[in-house]
DNA sequence: TGCGCTATGTGCGCTAGCGTGCCGAAGGGT
DNA sequence: ACCCTTCGGCACGCTAGCGCACATAGCGCA
């Protein structure tokens, strides 16, 4: 298992297109940049733009009340932001917040929704897109429910890392503890395990990773799980 | 908040569809009696049927090991199983296990996904019943890991009464610590604390709904609020 | 150079829930 | 009438994680 890492500078969802549906979508599209900590979307909002990641990427944060939050999903350059508009809802139900910053392609709801009755390519891989994040949900439920924080942190950076596209992230603790659900201690003390064991190494807001097989070894099953489901039903050979 | 217990025996996904729409489903369909303990899909298989049960109701579970299940979902009246197919994708990554005994419609994949073609209106309504079960799954999430077992077991139960349709179930302790995913001894005290406080009255493998209202009190808003996103993305007014 | 902010380390008492194992009670079957 | 299974109550010690609070240590900036 290698990481997203090394692909070319381009969204997954979008790379594999025929070339008239590419430059077709690409044409009613514009790039802008993201920058950490923009809200994108409040739950209950109206979706306006759909955001394609190339090297940014989006948290999705179940918030239930001031303190309790919770990432349920990330959408990175394999992802993408407003698919529920691939329902034919213009509403999402997260808070999405921007992450990594960094470059996405947007485009408005209107002319989206146009292009999925254009190009029937995209329609398709974006269907299973949606069907991907479903179940990846569904499996973060248990995940969550049953794995420790240690198991939890290190398939979180792996995912991170896997959508940062480098093995340095900017990072607290009180951040991560958020995104957990969990207390920064927590966080410290599985941070300290993880360093330990010469997997990660970290000082004052940065965290490199050092020994990626070795936290892939220690995240939960979770981790590739994950990772499987999207090649089965997201890459090339598949769609 | 009414339950939807005084419904017609109809399933809430078609009961609403033009008459011409219906017609033409139902033509493909039969009628089925699920019995209880029925395994009607394994992860990973292939979907060969979809149900839209009628009194019966299906527990949608993720299985992470043998002894680590967690329902995440539920379908009955109001819902359906096999809704990936609705996403193009064939197989479904959750167990599904009857829960209730009782009818439902069933009909075979092919049947359905050529229904999908010819009836817009079913269409677009199951596309927003794909994207509720998205959202309650993202919200759920939260719910198994920031609150209670208590809240989560009375939260457990009104859904199961509204899909249920009586305020008799039948039901072992040891089967709802499965649901929840928590000890046998969790849920006996839960529901000790439940009948003290006289919400509810239980015997031998037999619960009854005393007291309903106060009920949805001691519930977490997690149930409140998924019945409101289904009414609002599933209710005549709003298709 | 020193001030002050922010990130991390840590300690304390507490709670929810775990794993296990045992008991008694209720019912169903023969 | 009996046995035997199933169900529920409970108790034991234990762990993960909580809330809180305080101490230290890097780092930017004046």
């Amino acid at each position: 298992m290698t990481s997203i890492l090394h692909t070319p500078n381009v969204n997954q969802l979008l790379a594999e297109l025929p070339d008239v549906e590419r430059k077709a979508f690409m044409a009613d599209c514009e790039t802008t940049e993201l920058a950490f900590g923009d809200v994108l979307l409040q739950p209950t909002e109206a979706i306006t733009h759909v955001y394609f990641p190339i090297d940014s990427f989006i948290s999705l944060i179940v918030v239930i009340d001031h303190d309790s939050r919770l990432e349920v999903a990330m959408a990175g350059c394999e992802g993408m932001l407003g698919s529920s508009l691939v329902l034919d809802v213009a509403e999402a139900p997260l808070l999405a917040l921007v992450q990594g910053a960094g470059s996405a392609l947007r485009m408005s709801a209107a002319n989206f929704q146009r292009q999925l009755l254009d190009s029937p390519v995209l329609h398709q891989r974006l269907k299973h897109y949606v069907y991907v994040v479903m179940t990846q949900l569904a499996q973060s439920t248990a995940c969550i429910h049953f794995h420790k924080i240690e198991a939890r942190l290190a398939r979180w950076l792996l995912m991170t890392q896997d959508r940062a596209c480098t093995d340095q992230l900017k990072l607290t603790h009180e951040f991560l503890a958020m995104m957990l659900g969990v207390r920064r201690a927590g966080i410290t003390m599985a941070a300290i395990a993880l360093q330990t064991r010469g997997l990660i190494g970290y000082h004052r807001g940065e965290i490199k990773i050092l020994d990626r097989p070795g936290l892939i070894e220690a995240a939960c099953v979770c981790y590739t799980e994950d990772r499987a489901l999207y090649a089965k039903m997201l890459t090339p050979a598949s769609s």
